[in-house]
RNA sequence: CGGGGCAUGGCGCAGUUGGUAGCGUGCCUGCUUUGGGAGCAGGAGGUCCCGAGUUCGAGUCUCGGUGCCCCGACCA
């Protein structure tokens, strides 16, 4: 009997851990609050890269990369980003044995650095725009951690932009949302809602935060995306000015945006279940593994596991075979349904006389004969397709289950303990705390998706849930990670 | 930084009034098995977190330290 993972129900928490650590997701290190992300757990994040990365460039954006250690006196530059972030930064303060002249900051987000260069770079209109973006890792010495939702190292993207107006930052700042909601609903099959924060959600040193909100299976919120309008403060901290096309000086405009690791802990909480992970097909490494039942001629149900590998990796499906013999079938059904393998295929000597094979959905744990012809590959890619169809749907039938709309403080207040509430407010900061204070729910999210607004009709005035004072519009509360 | 918990074979744990360390699982060998985490036999594997103290004798008692995890405040 190999590790057994507490269940959702008894302990959501502690199944999240014994999931991420029984499928080798990551591994605590013992560098206190950083992981070790293993083999199993690397692949998702590559195929994540794989798939942004290409989105990325098909926008016309540019991988670089920029240090890792930032100067002291640049991440000062940027009064609210400096307050902001240098709470949570590890600091350098000795290299080569010696003490250095000026600390260096590890960074927690390259805004300061990037500007340092960008400010090189850009004399004219015709500099213009940068669509820079790095890989990197990045450090915040939180203080409390959790396997990839929040880790005092972690791994992330981060596009940096630079534009010649306002109006073309903010269409920046708009598509790359766009795009990273398309990503987690396309490839995490994970239904997010876009839309801004608020001010006391932002970036520091952002005019405007945007960001995609997912709801996880125990109804608490998890941003996973953002993307900030960062106006000209960079470029004002850094006297990055631009000459336009009529002549005159000008401050460059700014945004910046980024996902991380995190996005795997997001993937675990919206699908998983208490048998393991659930992988959606498009962010699976492996999408079939094929175990031959071996009895009887083993050697003849070996060969017909490989050729049906074969056949399905020519048509583009990964799948591989687990042959070994150290291993019970029900050993290994266990093991790759911990791993998250979307569909595992049975075949022993009874299939290959009857011409069919088994196939055994990982999301919903059906069994379907399929035939075992050439038109195999086809009906695989088939069940692949609605798995990650079904995977969307499933967790966007919970998020709209979840998802209540209130309209007394009361009533407040016990809905939002299972979900998302949709309610009134006043638009004042104060109010934000005070509700925050009370129940621990934080306003998530301002969406800005038409059918989203429309469905809950957040753009009706009306009156705040908790002051009573008028209301311009809902928004969305939760309890978040 | 507050509150709680844990530290003993790889992993999970037990260890009584102090007597020289054991169980499950995993690992290695061999045989038998194989359609939902197989069985039998044999075997390897320990600085009991660190330091000091009490004692003839400490995994166990005393004092001091360290590390990690969980819950809160802060955060992608």
């Amino acid at each position: 009997m190999a590790d057994k993972i507490t269940s959702r129900s008894q302990d959501y928490s502690q199944w999240y851990i014994d999931l991420v650590r029984s499928a080798k997701l990551a591994d605590y290190s013992d560098v206190r609050g950083c992981m070790v992300i293993r083999p199993n757990g690397y692949a998702i994040w590559e195929k994540m890269q794989a798939a942004l990365d290409r989105m990325f460039k098909e926008t016309g954006h540019v991988n670089a990369y920029f240090p890792l250690f930032i100067p002291e006196s640049y991440i000062a530059r940027e009064a609210e980003h400096i307050e902001g972030f240098a709470p949570e930064c590890a600091v350098v303060t000795h290299g080569g044995g010696e003490e250095l002249a000026e600390k260096l900051y590890v960074r927690p987000t390259s805004e300061t650095i990037i500007w340092a260069s960008y400010k090189k770079w850009i004399q004219s209109y015709r500099d213009l725009p940068i669509l820079i973006n790095q890989w990197a890792n990045v450090v915040r010495w939180e203080m409390r951690t959790r396997l990839f939702l929040r880790t005092a190292e972690f791994l992330w993207q981060e596009g940096h932009t630079a534009h010649a107006t306002r109006q073309e930052a903010s269409e920046e700042v708009l598509r790359m949302i766009g795009i990273y909601k398309q990503f987690a609903e396309e490839y995490m099959a994970m239904p997010v809602i876009m839309g801004k924060k608020t001010d006391s959600e932002k970036f520091a040193g952002a005019d405007e935060t945007y960001c995609i909100e997912a709801m996880m299976q125990d109804g608490k919120a998890l941003q996973a995306g953002t993307s900030h309008h960062l106006g000209q403060n960079f470029a004002k901290a850094f006297d990055c000015q631009f000459q336009t096309s009529e002549g005159k000086l000008d401050y460059v405009w700014a945004t910046s945006w980024g996902v991380s690791t995190r996005l795997i802990g997001a993937l675990i909480m919206a699908h998983s279940d208490d048998r393991g992970l659930v992988l959606p097909p498009k962010l699976a490494t492996r999408q079939v593994v094929i175990i031959p039942i071996l009895r009887g001629d083993k050697t003849a149900v070996i060969a017909e596991a490989d050729s049906i590998a074969l056949a399905l990796n020519k048509y583009g499906i990964p799948a591989f075979v687990d042959a070994s013999e150290q291993n019970s079938p029900g050993w290994k059904f266990a093991e790759y349904e911990l791993q998250g393998i979307p569909i595992r295929i049975e075949l022993g000597p009874r299939d290959i006389a009857e011409k069919k094979c088994i196939a055994a959905r990982r999301d919903t744990l059906e069994k379907t004969d399929l035939a075992l012809d050439n038109t195999l590959p086809l009906q695989v890619s088939e069940i692949l397709r609605q798995i990650q169809q079904s995977l969307f749907d499933k967790a966007l039938r919970f998020r709209t289950e979840n998802t209540r709309e209130a309209t007394t403080f009361e009533a407040f207040k016990t809905a939002v303990e299972k979900g998302f509430v949709i309610a009134h407010w006043d638009g004042t900061a104060e109010t934000e705390t005070k509700i925050k204070e009370e129940t621990k729910a934080t306003i998530r999210v301002l969406p800005s998706e038409d059918d989203y607004i429309s469905r809950y009709n957040m753009n009706e005035p009306g009156i705040c849930i908790y002051s009573g004072k008028p209301s311009a519009q809902k928004v969305i509360f939760a309890k978040a990670y």
